[in-house]
DNA sequence: CTCCAGGGGGCCA
DNA sequence: TGGCCCCATGGA
């Protein structure tokens, strides 16, 4: 079947399977873009440890991540691991994003323009931009992640792991309605079945939700990115 | 004990 | 581009 069917069936197999995710874990714009940045390569109950210790202090607001003493912010959110780095991380973002005047004037730059402008922030790479884009500034942007080639590759869809980021993005932003609410889904579904690893249980995959899906592969030898 | 999480950047060929 | 190394905590 085609791409844009293959990829919708999936979807529907895991939201039936699973249910809804209500992702991104978060209360406001700022939380889910500080968790988006401390959630790099490190477990998300980490991340909640870290971002506890800043909610204690109130200290999730623009200008006093602005102002706090970047040491003193690595001490904070040491939990969640790579604290020296990530400190230096949330405070390119917080000045950048002070510096753009907040969250509300974000809202007339179109997407495109953001995307770059957020990849242009030290620490900031695709992922940590689009999840930003989709779940704190709710733009219709998919997100890639380990998990989604992981389970593209498992079950014989593309050979996702050979593919750079930006052409996965696209494959799946070019076969899909630009739908907030389902990117949003989608990337939390594949999250919650990559977690299952069946593939380390049972070969054959059996009890995964999406396996058996009948689709032709997509290969893709020669990638070019952009 | 080892392994690895909801990555990104710097360096080098 | 592609490979390698570094960053670091906490749970399994």
């Amino acid at each position: 079947m085609k791409l844009r069917q293959c990829l919708m069936e999936i979807f529907q197999r895991l939201f039936d399977f699973y249910g809804p995710q209500n992702w991104w874990p978060g209360d406001s714009p700022l939380e889910i873009s500080i968790g988006a940045i401390l959630t790099q390569n490190t477990n998300w109950r980490n991340v909640e440890s870290a971002l506890d210790n800043l909610k204690q202090r109130d200290l999730l607001e623009i200008n006093k991540l602005a102002e706090i003493d970047e040491l003193e912010l690595a001490r904070l959110i040491r939990p969640a691991g790579y604290f020296n780095i990530k400190a230096k991380r949330v405070k390119s973002f917080v000045l950048w994003l002070k510096e753009m005047g907040g969250f509300d004037r974000l809202e007339k730059i179109d997407t495109g323009r953001l995307r770059d402008m957020l990849l242009q922030v030290p620490g900031i790479g695709y992922e940590t931009a689009d999840s930003i884009l989709l779940y704190a500034l709710e733009r219709p942007v998919f997100v890639v992640d380990a998990y989604t080639r992981r389970v593209l590759e498992r079950h014989g869809i593309t050979n996702a792991t050979k593919m750079g980021y930006e052409h996965l993005r696209s494959l799946f932003e070019s076969n899909l309605p630009k739908d907030v609410r389902l990117f949003n889904e989608f990337h939390a579904l594949f999250v919650r079945v990559g977690k299952e690893r069946c593939h380390k249980k049972s070969p054959k995959c059996e009890g995964c939700p999406i396996a058996g899906v009948e689709c032709h592969e997509v290969q893709v030898d020669t990638v070019r990115e952009r």
